[in-house]
DNA sequence: GAGTGGTCTAGACCACTGT
DNA sequence: CAGTGGTCTAGACCACTCC
């Protein structure tokens, strides 16, 4: 069979390429894509299939991945399960692989399945939503600047977030001494080339889907040499939190700014973060200001996209009747 | 030559396959991958490369995608560009087509370029970032709403948030009625099935790169029924806002809460914001509650991940000393 | 009709993971 | 070692856009 004879065969029960249009046509108003917290934000990611005698139009790949992602949605291939390996179904499917490799990037981009090269591609387990809370929880780190010691310990803000417990976490934390760049010099209000402390955390865990969180703090140096402890980042996480670190050298906050963004990780993100590089991280750049107007501290916080989801709460004032 | 020869050609220059690791030893602490406010963010997307002396063990696809990034950010291909086409970049590469697909691919999950199908493939203009500045805007909508209505007409809150004026804008309405599905009814706390008021909006710009929005707002049909113009599609945008249109019906709010997510767009979102799919979406469910505690209104809006900033502020109460 | 991006094939070599 | 996913090639047909 020559190459030419296989497409030819192909041709019958194909019809690959769509007329255009019946996505628009048949649904002009988008559906609301609803914000669950499993797998039911992917419904309508597939796109618009034609009416019930009307042929399926999609691109064979889309066809293929909008197969999977109903096994995987309905439960029949549960997470944790190894799927047939590219060849096995481009076997099945009567597709090349190049296509069943198609399908799997869609899978991929849609936090479905994870690939694992040598290994072969696995079930995502479904997102487990993780709220950041964090206006309150800001408000609720300053409260506890002054309670003793003891108290402060007991939980850190990683903990309140998650409702994880110390011991499921997994801490890193390193510090260097470094000169802003013109990016960071805007942001903290300082010379270029003034001297920052910068601290690069991140935090894993072991459970599957656990939330996992990495950030990158920048302080003026000079403000925090005043307490020798705060360089040291062994001594991380301290207790209390970073409030209570400024406090320590005589800060009190009083304003916390927050720029919520999304964009692509960057391949050590991607690693450390366990997406897919296609799938977004949030990012969140936390600029605290204290009570004489300083901006004290810049931080990037980057969470995964797909398992994030921040919660701001905005209290009104009452209309004076 | 046959099959076999040229590849055996290809080996001498090219090594495609990277022996692993240099990209964590290299750079163990991720560098902070700033966020800026044109193509800064995406300086570190393509990956580590190895030192002075090393080779490139990157694939070459992605070689090429960082040599494409590069001419782009540094405006040696600027806004507007027509790309080479496909089967020039592989002649001028010596790749093959699909290869350089796959360079093109990652330039628009980067956001830098847009392929149109039948026409090219073009450079993007640089992401203006929108901030949409919620928690000073909410008061600021609130306050207006006594406002006499000529006041009220002249801005409206996309205005307030964007700095365009109104012609610049095109803008869509949409209302249906609907029963609530087990989402809805959970979020509004009403019972599953009960009516509601569905609105989709969704505004355009013929601006390149103009901040675009999309929303799903949804009221408990009998809230709004008692004033019928808030039935009325053709009455939007309503002059001073939705919390002007509910006060209408005797509803003063005292809380709206937030909730950020980023997930993939579904394809007829991807059309509408002008974004490829594998760019993602950030979402922002708004849940508004009145002065009884009432949820009023729960609206999803849905933007353009690379285009969108959202900004809140967090004012903390003093210690007491 | 010529040129573009979108889909698809058949087949190859590679690095990596298990045994 | 066999099997997996990652990269790459050469070549084909398609729908689409523009002249």
């Amino acid at each position: 069979m020559t190459a030419t004879d296989r497409r030819s065969t192909r041709r019958a029960p194909a019809a690959a390429h769509r007329p255009r249009l019946p996505a628009v046509a048949v649904d002009p108003v988008p559906e609301r894509p609803a914000g669950g917290t499993t797998w039911q934000s992917l419904e309508r990611l597939g796109g618009t299939v034609t009416g019930v005698h009307g042929r399926d139009w999609r691109p064979r790949y889309l066809q293929l991945a909008e197969e999977l992602r109903v096994k995987i949605t309905s439960g029949e291939l549960a997470p944790g399960t190894l799927m047939p390996s590219e060849t096995e179904l481009a076997d099945t499917s009567g597709l090349s692989r190049t296509s069943v490799r198609n399908a799997i990037r869609q899978l991929r981009e849609w936090g479905l399945v994870r690939a694992e090269q040598g290994r072969g591609t696995y079930v995502r387990a479904p997102r487990q939503r993780v709220r950041r809370r964090n206006a309150e929880r800001y408000q609720w780190e300053k409260d506890r600047v002054l309670l003793d010691e003891e108290e402060r310990v007991k939980t850190g803000a990683t903990e309140h977030d998650t409702g994880l417990t110390v011991d499921d976490l997994k801490f890193h934390a390193e510090f260097t001494r470094v000169k802003a760049d013109a990016d960071m010099a805007a942001a903290l209000q300082v010379e270029p080339g003034a001297p920052l402390l910068r601290r690069v955390y991140w935090t894993s865990s072991r459970h599957e889907n656990a939330p996992l969180t990495m950030s990158y703090s920048y302080l003026p140096y000079d403000l925090v040499a005043a307490n020798p402890d705060l360089l040291d980042a062994s001594k991380e996480p301290w207790p209390g939190g970073s409030q209570h670190q400024l406090y320590t050298v005589g800060v009190e906050l009083d304003r916390i700014d927050e720029e919520v963004r999304a964009r692509p990780p960057s391949p050590d993100e991607a690693e450390l973060l366990d997406i897919d590089p296609g799938v977004s991280v949030l990012t969140v750049r936390k600029t605290s200001i204290d009570t004489t107007g300083r901006v004290v501290e810049v931080a990037d916080v980057v969470m995964p996209g797909d398992r994030t989801e921040l919660v701001y709460s905005h209290k009104l004032q009452r209309w004076k009747t």
